[in-house]
DNA sequence: TTGTATGCGTTATCAG
DNA sequence: CTGATAACGCATACAA
């Protein structure tokens, strides 16, 4: 019989199996205990189907067991899929996750929010102002490096660069251009442009590139297309966006300038963003691992204090044909 | 000075504003004190930075302050915005949000979890199999009646099918056609339909309808289709989709038999969802309302008990053009 | 009106 | 190895 509200607490589980408390609290946590007593208390755990009341247990181990996630927004299907594969990975290993989107509300406020007693660690995907961390609480920041101290977990940018470099020649392009967004924040996400250029330097190709300065500005990309567009010809053949956004944008202002992709220009993108979610890309595109970014972030902030991290994790990416380039053989 | 971590206590506001323990206490929740006492209180708590510990708190009214979303995914773009908003009204009122997604998992076990301590309420976005509710818990669903004691809460399908209906009718189209899902769980959704063949059959607008399993299962929609092109022409000349998913499938099938949308035939889908979460629609489009949505599931999910609970709430759609219809005049 | 004491469900300490 | 017992931080009935 459980005592008022329903809910079996440890002490039922006690006098259910005739054991102490403590002897309880240690089954339910690994520690041993004599083999007769534990298979009593398992029993008397099933009977009653207890389970711990994480809020007790968080007020005394002084932990929160929630991770918070710091993002712009979750609609954006690249974060809707990081924030997806970061909560299962949380929940599966007993954490929650704490979502604080920061796309309309200040992002300090939250910091000092959860450096009181919400969360045992952050995970930080933000490309906007600076902002500086609680004390002691483990950080891991996704395609940004804050400082030395704080780990860096992000997809291989570099080497997407390179890969879609390689495969626009590779599909026959001989005059390339990389379209980027320049950023007053430097990220992990500026690599993708050094990858593709060391790639066209290394290969003897020739490129050109423009940049915008934010998602919302693409006035400055439409207007190095237009100047690049001869009697409706292209001054290049082949273009590495450096986002899948961004290939949209563009493929969608090159549509619109009656060019055809990918007959008169090849494209590829980067982040592997599908229609719905689930559908097809939006364009050929550098995938990131996303999972394993996921697993990785989580792995690196409920990491044991003291332990070794990296500063940065880069993780392997690789290209997926999505329409917008001529498929191979 | 705080004890120990850092982060102060109530008793150390006490001791610091020189009261008792109870005052503060009273104070933070807004119980009249002395006007004198409050305010040394409110130094006090300033000066320290003091914030209330959930936790602690949470234990001792045995309630957990979080509100569970039971939902398929979050990568699916309609999913997540309303994650996305429900997230938000929710901390807006000191609530946080579980999420639990259903895609990969068992639903049932998320069920119990929350039964025991995790939850004061839910709102549950699923068309799966069925699922029995803890009792006593709220719970406040989307787009789906599980019963008349749980409220559920949608956008207006019925007078959104209307809408599209009309919207065709209104732009020549004389032919329709709706291209729906039947499920096996019966939902809110299929009000979509409803409204649609209301509205023709009012207006002695001659319309076909074809379904499919769900999600995954386009075949037979193509055949559909298929049987209904003759010479390059179908036979009807509007389109109503029950999702804006649906209708991209439909679309790109479409377009793949040299079909040109909106010229040849228009199409108008359901949700209102865009392009990365925040470009152009997909389509034409009956746009959900979904942050009002939000904000009416945490409204009910969070009503005192006791006190009366519509049991369904239908929130006002409305048409927006994306392409796929000849923009009027 | 203010202060005190008790207990929420756990974990951890320490004596058996 | 086991079992009482003392916190953890807060709210609240109750005493002052």
């Amino acid at each position: 019989m459980s005592l008022k509200n329903g809910t079996p607490t440890m002490k039922d589980v006690a006098r259910e199996a005739g054991v102490a408390l403590g002897t309880v609290s240690k089954v339910v946590n690994g520690i041993p205990v004599g083999e007769d007593y534990k298979s009593r208390v398992d029993r008397a755990i099933a009977k009653l189907n207890y389970q711990v009341n994480d809020f007790a247990k968080s007020l005394k181990i002084a932990k929160t067991l929630t991770i918070a996630l710091i993002i712009p927004n979750i609609y954006n299907t690249f974060y809707s899929s990081i924030a997806e594969s970061l909560n299962m990975e949380l929940s599966k290993r007993g954490y929650r996750m704490l979502l604080c989107t920061t796309d309309r509300g200040d992002e300090q406020s939250i910091m000092t929010m959860m450096s009181q007693n919400r969360a045992d660690g952050i995970i930080v995907l933000s490309y906007s102002t600076k902002l500086d961390f609680p004390e002691g609480l483990p950080v891991v920041s996704i395609d940004r490096r804050f400082s030395p101290d704080i780990s860096c977990v992000s997809s291989d940018n570099y080497g997407g660069g390179q890969i879609a470099a390689a495969k626009l020649y590779a599909l026959g392009c001989r005059r390339l251009a990389f379209l980027g967004t320049a950023t007053d924040v430097e990220t992990e996400v500026t690599k993708r442009r050094d990858g593709f250029v060391s790639y066209c330097r290394q290969q003897g190709i020739s490129f050109e590139e423009c940049f915008r300065t934010g998602a919302d500005d693409f006035a400055p990309l439409a207007d190095f297309l237009d100047s690049r567009i001869r009697r409706g010809k292209p001054a290049f053949d082949g273009i590495f966006a450096i986002s899948d956004a961004c290939g949209y944008q563009v493929m969608r202002y090159l549509s619109a300038k009656g060019l055809h992709v990918p007959e008169d220009l090849q494209l590829i993108g980067y982040d592997g963003i599908r229609k719905f979610g689930y559908f097809d890309y939006f364009c050929s595109t550098i995938v990131q691992p996303v999972e394993d970014i996921a697993r990785a972030c989580v792995e690196l902030v409920l990491r044991e204090k003291g332990t070794a991290v990296p500063s940065l994790l880069c993780l392997p990416v690789h290209f997926e044909e999505g329409g917008t380039t001529t498929p191979q053989r």
